[in-house]
DNA sequence: CATATTTACTAAAACGCATTAGTAACGCAT
DNA sequence: ATGCGTTACTAATGCGTTTTAGTAAATATG
């Protein structure tokens, strides 16, 4: 005889699995068995169970995620640990993170440490608190070895425990000062990226062996760096600026990312220099709006959302098979993207 | 007599109230009082509160984030849902809800529908699921009611329950449009934007209304539309190149926004006219990389992190206050600013 | 000195679920 | 008739908190 006590078919607070139970005259431990689809409800006649799904799908049941997390102690929850949500690169990374994470029943918080030490340090702590599964580390210095595993996106510190998704750095600087050279460009500067940047080291040490390789010379005063820790193209007009402070000519300009680009080419053109017809500018990331540009920006892509989706994966599948699979770099391939900022060297300049 | 079990100081699983509680000789009730401060705890003297306190440090108890939520009925989490993370006025927004919600000690779970209807369905059902205690809806298309708080940001249906945080569009219109009066300019060309976009509709009312005012005629033949879902401009492109179709001369153009602005710009240059020499170009949006173009756009800058930041804050409120505080709708200011993509109409174009 | 109040706590229930160890009833072979 | 294996379930426990309603002892009050 089903109580007549709650007539509110809608709207109404969610029922619990005890009530649901009560309603079909069984046991909560059947209704859970059932709905779980575990193994143990084998014995149970499919009339029985199809009477349970019906109703839960009735009065619309849904597990308490809590009650179930607390008792599971997992919490299909990832953190992401961003310098700022709202650059290109977090943004774009963040979006393959979600492709993969939500398609398998993952949520994520995020957080944008904006590169201060402390937080670096204290986002972690909240999140394990907040009992993650897992972290992601999305450009970010990282030397923590957490409770759960860590993958990172661009991180080149080896802590036992995490797994690093790279690019790889000798094919990039590779690529981009090849591609100078067959232009015929022999002076070219650089703009070094920030201290604090994940890439900045690794990037440099290829460029210089790449430089080495192709007998481009690599002078002290064509070295600029960006300072600073606006996600602004402001920083790389700042540092084209101290380039052309130096009055020694270059013919071609590799930039830190594209936002640097962007901020330098807009030094260039202040000066009065064309590009590319004076200076050919090189750009790193592929950012949307590098395309955009005017001129478009030539650069070195970094498959920014597969780099994401990979860290997903990765995160998920260590999450899963904890132990195994302790593979601690996994190296993804950059691409030369030639836009209008690139042109041959012109005689007079050369 | 404190029981000599577990002699790992650190590194091993996180101890619970009632270990705590044992390893005091005190009942969980007592140290859950007085670690919360609770007023019931006032008669116990400050010794054994400190006893407490430091014992809790020693051992860096954290309480479990499952059960207490389970027993709260709220989870200090809230959803943020958005056409695409990855594109430049989500984030923004995004970055300002950050900062207020993280300040608060809320996290926030972020989902991009990339406009499709059964995700903006489905996914603030999943969030209702995860227990959230509010939801900020970012430029989509808003129409439910959920038994939780929800403000939105650029929605414009009134519904019951939810609070919009809009941009004052009277304004923004006007401001564009005297601007472009203002500098002479007669014939004025509009990209208007794609359907689903949730301004679209009150932006394109308040323009026409603006033009009235300043009796600057509209020709259908000059009203262009974005199309598809892409966040990229080319979009932008598109839409400016039939324009360009139509073979009518406009000295001004209104994109909908900075992304197709860029793209708009980009036709017109292939098609030989120069911005702002020949064609004055005014986007919206103000993102980050519009200051960076060549030439500098011009744009109606809408407070997107500000906006985002009054979204949590409201959204916050709501959640406390329950019931009261029903104004369903916070506007926010524009302000053109000036760059680089107007100038006043050249003599033999007029 | 009897009673009321305050002080310093604690027992127990509840939040909603998953799971393990059972049990009762039945059919079947011996 | 006895024993055994199924079948169809359920009781009970635990996950880690918070909170309410107590209680026993110490102190104050009349």
């Amino acid at each position: 005889m089903p109580a007549k006590k709650k007539p509110k078919p809608s709207g109404s607070k969610p029922l619990s699995l005890k009530e649901l139970a009560e309603h079909l005259a069984l046991s909560p431990a059947t209704v859970s068995l059932v709905i779980n689809r575990s193994p143990v409800a084998d014995s149970i006649p499919q009339q029985t169970k199809d009477r349970i799904l019906s109703a839960a799908r009735k009065f619309k049941y849904r597990p308490n995620f809590f009650a179930r997390s607390l008792r599971a102690r997992h919490s299909f929850t990832v953190g992401v640990i961003v310098p700022e949500v709202s650059d290109g690169y977090s943004a774009s990374v963040m979006s393959g993170i979600e492709d993969f994470l939500l398609q398998e029943g993952y949520f994520y918080f995020v957080v944008s440490h904006r590169h201060r030490a402390d937080l670096i340090d204290e986002y972690p702590r909240l999140f394990v608190e907040r009992s993650i599964d897992g972290l992601i580390a999305v450009d970010t210095p990282w030397s923590l070895s957490l409770s759960v595993p860590v993958v990172t996106v661009s991180g080149h510190n080896k802590v036992r425990g995490v797994t690093n998704i790279v690019l790889n750095h000798v094919r990039a600087a590779e690529v981009a000062l090849q591609h100078l050279a067959d232009l015929g460009h022999r002076r070219v500067a650089f703009i070094k990226g920030q201290e604090f940047s994940s890439d900045t080291a690794v990037r440099w040490s290829n460029i210089e062996k790449a430089a080495r390789r192709l007998r481009l010379p690599i002078v002290r005063s064509l070295v600029s760096q960006l300072e600073g820790d606006s996600p602004s193209p402001e920083l790389g007009y700042e540092a084209a600026r101290k380039l052309l402070a130096s009055h020694k000519p270059f013919t071609a300009l590799f930039a830190f990312n594209d936002i640097s680009a962007m901020g330098a080419i807009r030094a260039l053109r202040e000066a009065e220099l064309r590009v590319p017809e004076d200076v050919s500018v090189v750009g790193f990331d592929d950012i949307q709006s590098a395309a955009y540009q005017n001129p478009a920006l030539t650069t070195v892509r970094q498959p920014l959302r597969e780099m994401g989706r990979i860290a997903a994966e990765t995160l998920l599948r260590r999450i899963h098979r904890a132990g195994a699979n302790q593979s601690a770099e996994i190296v993804v391939e950059p691409k030369l993207i030639l836009r209008e900022t690139t042109a041959r060297v012109s005689q007079e300049r050369k």
